[in-house]
DNA sequence: GGAAATTTGTGCGTATGTATC
DNA sequence: AGATACATACGCACAAATTTC
């Protein structure tokens, strides 16, 4: 009976080929914060219900493409921020522990360090003095001084040029960040060691020693981390 | 005028509130392949409709944390896999090339070829011999030649006993890969050479001689990229 | 500043596919 | 092997929030 005989060629459902097909366009086009047509205007356009539509757009909302707000509609967004939180969940469900999180910090700024002698000018060291010099100032604030250090240190990697490590780094940076703030007692006293580590790390770059350099940035980051351990529960 | 003054609280969606309740939920129980309630008994449960729970549950399946079968039901996944297909996206969205893509591959590598050494023992090496003899004999077979190849690099990562970095590289090679897969035109011919610096680098691991090893892993990488960057369109 | 138009959020009903007895 | 129960897939109607004129 019935040769029909269908391949058995289960097709994927449909929120899953609209996500995938959105997805095509929306890396097509490259470009963050374009706005798209509203959720009944694709229903219309692909011709499924707009059921189908919300739940394709709350994966690709997840993989960090678009992002929807209530009265408005959908833009789409750089998938980049969708990283770390990513890599949280993995550390978090594997129970990663922050010695680990620190290694791979060290070992993708000793490596982007290396990259950013390779490309850098004098400029970006001046940029680099500048936020040190900020951070200096902010001695009292605790938030801003962390944010600083955090584009410290971004700056640092972005140097390299190379934007996947930098993006990587990134991620590292705000997932080691999450997880000394859930466990986080008190805030560090003010850092002066930090600042001058900075500054001795910005000279030595300047000098173009790169050996130095990596060396320093492994010791900052291991007295950073130290710091903040002393500080935990 | 009105000095109502709402603290502008906005509440999460629900659908946004319920994944990340599950979530919690999924990772603190840690667990892979278990089944979880239905769509209606969770509806039921959270006292929403079903609705609001298919959508988080579109959210949580993009987060690598649950999977669904139609007429069976759901199940808890690992976030691991998600990695590479975020990386992915990054990269395709950003336009980032496969040189850097290689180079952070080369940084990690050797990274891990260095915390390998500090962690193995004979057996390890032993599984390493195993690994690359059975790349010998399936030399014919390009695709289990190159899932062996895939294979020998996660499991010297996987020696190194950081699970992170393991996780990151391994998302690295895949997105390497696809990569490279988009741009083929023909396959690379028998790759004997690549077989023999495998064994080199063994040979330099059960030698303890790190500096040769890691200088092994580098040249490794960089000819196994150029041979595939020669069959690019 | 307020009402209308637009957009996303939520609830419920039906269709269809899968496992199980 | 067929029937049944149960699971997810899909569609429509209304509510809530925001923008716009």
């Amino acid at each position: 009976m019935a040769v029909k005989q269908e391949p058995k060629l289960k097709r994927a459902p449909l929120y899953e080929q609209i996500a995938n097909t959105l997805e095509e366009f929306i890396i097509n086009e490259g470009v963050e914060e374009m706005r798209l047509p509203s959720e009944f205007e694709l229903a219309q356009q692909y011709q499924v219900s707009r059921t189908v539509i919300r739940e394709a757009l709350k994966i690709l909302k997840e993989r960090g493409l678009v992002s929807m707000r209530v009265g408005d509609g959908l833009y789409t967004t750089r998938p980049k921020y969708a990283l770390s939180s990513v890599m949280n969940r993995i550390v978090r469900f594997d129970h990663i522990d922050d010695a680990q999180i620190a290694s791979v910090r060290q070992i993708l700024e000793e490596a982007a360090c290396l990259q950013a002698l390779r490309h850098a000018d004098e400029r970006d060291f001046d940029l680099l003095e500048t936020i040190n010099q900020s951070m200096e100032a902010a001695k009292e604030d605790y938030d801003r001084r962390a944010a600083l250090d955090y584009q410290f240190h971004y700056t640092l990697a972005k140097i390299g040029k190379n934007e996947l490590l930098t993006d990587i780094i990134e991620s590292i940076m705000d997932i080691l960040q999450d997880y000394i703030k859930r466990r986080l007692t008190s805030y560090p006293s003010g850092n002066q060691q930090g600042i001058e580590e900075h500054a001795l790390i910005i000279k030595t770059l300047r000098q173009r020693d790169s050996d130095k350099a990596v060396s320093l940035i492994r010791n900052h980051l291991k007295a950073s981390y130290r710091q903040y351990k002393k500080n935990m529960r």
